[in-house]
DNA sequence: TGGCGGTATAACCATATCGGCATACGGTTA
DNA sequence: TAACCGTATGCCGATATGGTTATACCGCCA
């Protein structure tokens, strides 16, 4: 259910945000503002993982990552889903990895733009 | 210079993030990840506004808002320019845009989903 | 050159967040 | 039901971050 794709609103669209809705949008970002949490979305890009199998693909603790996945969680970028004794955690849509391959590019432009400036005649450095 | 759009290369790009990588990504959502950082850029949506400008936009102090142009700089999502005594912050681009927009769009549609969960056969409440 | 308006920085406090430890909860199996 | 495994939660110390005040910086103009 929920495509997420042809919705759009006018709840939070094209008027003078108010606080609240910041608020909403920021805690959103600030989701996504923790390497931990992007790792786990990482580990996630290529199916669901149980707990454990995050625990050992992301090298964090348990309690630390019970805690990120409750975040990514409320913060609607993960699903959880029980599987026996299993709870198996899946990226919610692809619109997650849409923002983190748009901030990427971003980055790397910057990045580029940085060495281009720091070593215009070099090859690579 | 740099139109941000065509450019993509293999940097951040498709390989296991080293933690540095994703610290550096981490960053740049935290960056958007504060209500006010939001509600600059917002105000920077219709063109430059120099400092001074911005205090009466968004109703932070000087030395606060300020503070929150330097991490928005330093994240590349706003540039800065001199007129005469004054200081011009503008959008660095539309990707900025791009990315709230992706998360609005986000939250537009979790908020209908909860709404549909919580009243499913109200009109609007 | 001195004063002034606009902007940035420093020092400080309050609060939020992360990571780790211990432990509680919830199913499963014996 | 009891023991057990996987997961979640409460508590703690360390650190990071936001907001405020005071002050330093820096072009501009008299």
């Amino acid at each position: 259910m929920s495509t997420r794709r042809p919705v759009r609103h006018a709840t939070t669209a094209r008027r003078t945000p108010t606080p609240a809705l910041l608020e909403l949008v920021a805690g959103r970002f600030r989701a996504l503002g923790e390497p931990a949490r992007l790792g786990i979305l990482h580990a996630l890009e290529h199916g669901p993982l149980s707990v454990t199998a995050l625990v050992e693909r992301t090298g964090l603790g348990q309690a630390n990552l019970s805690k990120h996945l409750q975040q990514l969680h409320a913060a609607g970028f993960v699903s959880r889903s029980r599987r026996g004794m299993f709870v198996d955690y899946a990226l919610a849509d692809a619109d997650v990895l849409r923002l983190c391959e748009l901030m990427c590019g971003r980055l790397d432009d910057d990045l580029a733009a940085t060495q281009a400036v720091m070593a215009p005649q070099r090859r690579s450095a």
